[in-house]
Order: C-alpha cells, then structure tokens, then sequence
DNA sequence: CCCCGATGTATCGGCCCGATACATCGCTAC
DNA sequence: GTAGCGATGTATCGGGCCGATACATCGGGG
C-alpha cells in the first residue's frame, strides 16, 4: 500500500525522504495521520532493493548548501519502477477496498483509467455496504446485550458507512455519466480554488440532473 | 489498546479465545474489523504472563463434548487484572485519543466515572479538530497543486471530521448536564430495543433542553 | 460416506509504529 | 558571541498487529 503511495510520488518528482514524508502527509492526510520514518525509510529501501527506485547523492538542486558530511539522499523511480505503479494501480486484492488501500488507490484516481475507477468504487461500496449490514444486526438484534455507550458508537459508525455509501453512489454515478471530476495530467483550475466553498470544481455534490 | 479490551470483556465473564474474537468483533466493530488470531493469541499469552489472566484448561460448561484431546483453553481475569483494567481505563496517554484508542475506551464508558469520561471526549475532540484544521489548511492552500480527485478525498475527509466533532460536542453537552445515556452495570431497555430506530433510547441525538 | 462450514488453537513472516539517536541550519534571545 | 530552539534530515530497534497457514473436531447436507 505505502509502496504505491510512494513511487506515485516519485513519479511527480525526485525527492528525498523527510519531503516525501510531508508530501505523503499532505496527500494521505485523511486516511494516514503521518507516516513514520520507522516505516519509510525500510521501504525505501526495499524499494530500492527490488529496483523500482534509485538512491542518488545529494543532487545539484541542493538550496540550504550543507557542508556535506552526509548530504541528503534524493530518491527517483526507475521505468520498472512506473511499471510496478501501474500494476499496483490496477490490481484488484481484497486490500485494495480496506480504508487505507482504497484511500490510496483513490488519491491517484487522475491516473487510473475510468473502467479501474469504477471498478474500486464499487468494490469499495460493497465493503462498505457488509460493514454496515453487520452494524445493523448488532444494533437490532444485539441490542439489549450491550450498554447504551457501546451502542451509541455502533450508531455512530453506522452513520458514517450510510454517509460513505452515499458519497460513493454519487461518484459512481458522475464517473459513470463521464463527469469525472479530474482530467489525467494537470487540471484546468477556475482561478480562484476554494476560499470557502468551491461550487465550481466538479464535485459529486451536485444536485441530480 | 488490545489489552483494555481483552480485560474488559473478561471482567464480564471468562471466555475462551474464539468466542473472545467474536465477542471483540460486535463490541468493536466501527473501530476494528475483526482481530487476528495471530494478534489474540500472543496478546492472551502476554497478558497471562504478566499475571493479569489465567488459563483454565476446558471447564464444566463444555457444551460441545469434544473427545479432549486438546480441550479449549478458558481464560480468566485475575485480582491484578481487575486493578490493570482500572488503571488502562484511567490513564491519559496520547494514544488514548487515536482512533482505536479512542473507541475501545468509549466502548467501556459504562464503566468510566464521569470525570474521565469527559477528559477524554474533550481530548478527542482536540484532536479531532486538530486533522480538521489541517485538512482545510491543505483545501485552501493547496488547491491548486492537488488534482480534483485528491480534494475530493480530503473535502470527505474535513466532512468526517466535522460530523465528529458535533456528535463529541453533544455527547459533551449530555455529559456535563448529567444525561449520561448509561448507568453502570446493566441497562433499563424499554422491551423493544430499536426496530428501525429507537427515539426512547438517551442518545445525544434529541433536541436541546 | 464424504465434504463443507463453523468451531477452535497456534505459529510465522512481514508491515508498520513510536521512541530514540545523531547531525546541520537559521533564528531569536540573553 | 553564544546558547538554546525548532525545522530539516537520516537511520535503527523493539514490539504490536496482520494475513496466511496448519492442524483438529463437530454437525449437517448431499
């Protein structure tokens, strides 16, 4: 899953790790509070170690001069690096639909052809969809074996999976009508993005036409 | 985190590890889809060894009559046990007020006094706010670097986190004025619990006073 | 009679996290 | 000036937790 995220990156642009940290937190911010460097720097190397990224010393683009000693290291993919992105972006495991995975997979939407989009939205829906049938047996046949705090939360939760169904109803839908809200590449942005509301970007919040 | 739960679920009454996974499962099902036997076990291992359970090799309410050979293990909580549930349910380190913390102990309000439950429903809240802070930081100021799907992700995600942060308020609100929707111990349920919906239930969902 | 699904216990490799250590840079404060 | 401090930066270690796997029993349906 984080190797996804971080050759995704390294598609973008070569970076190093403490920046592909914060990018990674910037992009993952809702799914992954921030990924620790006790993760991403073994996964670097792993990366590394299966040939999908290439290590390369302190680069010419060295702003803050730093009297070396042990300059930092600037990651870069490598074409059977993009390769490997493009399997991962398409493949369909079961850890493809699970909150991290799907995240994941959809914060690289703009990249992935509509048929996979639809693809991991439904599967998505139908996770989704379990863990709310699941939720509702608990609350109406379990009812009276749990306390009132416990089923509050189950209630909770029950609310966010009905809210998540709908927000996914309608991306399948506008991904289905061709509305897709991102064009591949860079997106044509109306100037102004977003002050406070931004009725203008294509999101699936529009009212049904 | 695991621990709290283990020991909570033992206090009630001695279990063996399959039932504990079910068990586990409805009581913690918004927060964490199902623990892994390769979690359990050694949890239940690690616990016995620090004196908090006990192993009980296949008691008399053996229902199924299972030829031995190798009986079920029960597992019980122990004095020390007792005194480390009440000890996770108190303490206040940052890890109370994560997801997963912060659900397995509001799975056991009924069993918090009221003090610390609103201490850790305001640390909650914090934090909570905290990611809601930062993902409009990233919508406002980062429009124009991140392509439409990725905005998407994180508008979903501000949403999650304001819907958190009204139902906390409310539940804050509730708990301050003495309405806490749980008595400790067993819970007065009105003959039907919740069909469709159950508005005779103390949630915080009512109108304000 | 045989297979299948539920019940049940247990281990292993591997991902990921928090804590920790170490080093440099630019800024402010004394 | 120099001492601290926060941001930048790389790296390791112990341990929690997961999925896959193995093994075994039991009840029921084909």
């Amino acid at each position: 899953m984080l190797d996804l995220a971080i050759l995704g990156l390294l598609q973008e642009t070569p970076m190093h790790g403490y920046e592909l940290r914060k990018e990674l937190a910037t992009k993952l911010g809702t799914i992954r509070a921030a990924i620790s460097y006790g993760t991403l720097y073994p996964t670097l190397k792993r990366l590394q170690t299966a040939g999908w990224i290439t290590e390369s010393e302190s680069d010419p683009s060295m702003i803050p001069p730093m009297t070396s000693k042990r300059g930092r290291v600037v990651y870069k993919i490598t074409a059977e690096g993009k390769e490997r992105f493009a399997d991962l972006l398409a493949q369909a495991g079961p850890e493809t639909y699970d909150d991290a995975g799907f995240g994941v997979h959809f914060a690289f939407f703009s990249r992935t052809d509509q048929a996979t989009r639809l693809r991991i939205l439904e599967g998505r829906r139908r996770r989704i969809e379990e863990r709310r049938e699941g939720l509702r047996d608990v609350l109406s046949r379990a009812g009276e074996r749990l306390d009132a705090y416990t089923l509050e939360l189950q209630r909770h939760g029950l609310d966010a999976c009905e809210r998540e169904v709908r927000w996914l109803e309608e991306l399948i839908t506008n991904e289905r009508s061709g509305r897709a809200p991102a064009t591949p590449g860079s997106f044509d942005i109306p100037a102004d993005p977003a002050r406070d509301a931004s009725p203008e970007l294509p999101r699936p919040h529009q009212d049904r036409p």
